[in-house]
DNA sequence: CAGCTATTTAGAACCATTATAAACTGCAAA
DNA sequence: TTTGCAGTTTATAATGGTTCTAAATAGCTG
């Protein structure tokens, strides 16, 4: 299995909920944003058991930890995750609540020059809301 | 009093409760980020009759609608608002959740390339993560 | 003032998320 | 292999921000 390797080296158990939570989240063709509510359905449709929903809980937040998944900033009473864990940007549909890619291409350069003091930049992310 | 006519001309009536809730949001030297509990606790230390949670909801909602505030996009439990309506954007102090603002003029001009079809862009905001 | 609608309010409901604690499991050491 | 234990899973309860409800109150127009 491909993915046990990955879970040890992270220091994660690659029990059989975490194999089975990584072929949904990494084992495709493109990555995608999803919601823990969207994740569990999509968990149900794919494999015959049953993963628990704290489970999937438990590894969304160990996975995001570890840098393998990342959360989007929207106002939304969900949180969004998003499977593409390179620096990239977003639209947000605000009809339906879809996200789509921004690739730092579609963007450009950006650069901020305000500085705080005795902090870093971790993260400079731009969310472009979009309406009819 | 200044902010009867600002409600009556949007259509809102100019309630002793959203007049008071004008002082504490409006009637300041600067702009400000806020979350509902923390403007429940504002308005606790400046007016004397007590307004309902309930209430607060309504109105923060209600001048949101007609945009006197904004709404902030950041990750976290609790919904964050803005006083400032112009476009702007925001640091977010990762370590206590501070809210800082970044003005245009401190972020290169952004130009979207990607067009989505049928949309239009309604904002484009930048969230700047902060570390030690 | 009268009548009507908007607004306020306390409290209940909602619901995404987190906590709990008991059962189970991966894994290293014997 | 077996054993022991920390890590993990799970059902379920708790949490807490937000929204809903429906009755009381207040602004406004005629
Ligand atoms: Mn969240
Ligand atoms: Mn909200
Ligand atoms: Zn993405
Ligand atoms: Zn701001």
């Amino acid at each position: 299995m491909k993915y046990i390797e990955k879970l040890r080296n992270s220091g994660l158990r690659p029990t059989k909920q975490r194999l089975q939570i990584c072929e949904v989240l990494f084992n495709t063709e493109r990555t995608f944003h999803f919601t823990i509510n969207e994740l569990e359905q999509k968990i149900k449709d794919k494999i015959d058991n049953k993963i628990s929903l704290a489970t999937i809980y438990n590894t969304v937040h160990a996975f995001e930890k570890k840098g393998y998944l990342k959360q989007i900033p929207v106002n939304s009473n969900q949180t969004y995750f998003d499977t593409n864990i390179t620096d990239h940007h977003h639209f947000y549909n605000l009809k339906d609540g879809n996200l789509i890619d921004l690739e730092n291409s579609d963007v450009g350069p950006i650069n901020i020059k305000k500085k705080i003091n005795g902090k870093k930049i971790k993260s400079i992310e731009v969310l472009v809301k979009l309406e009819d």
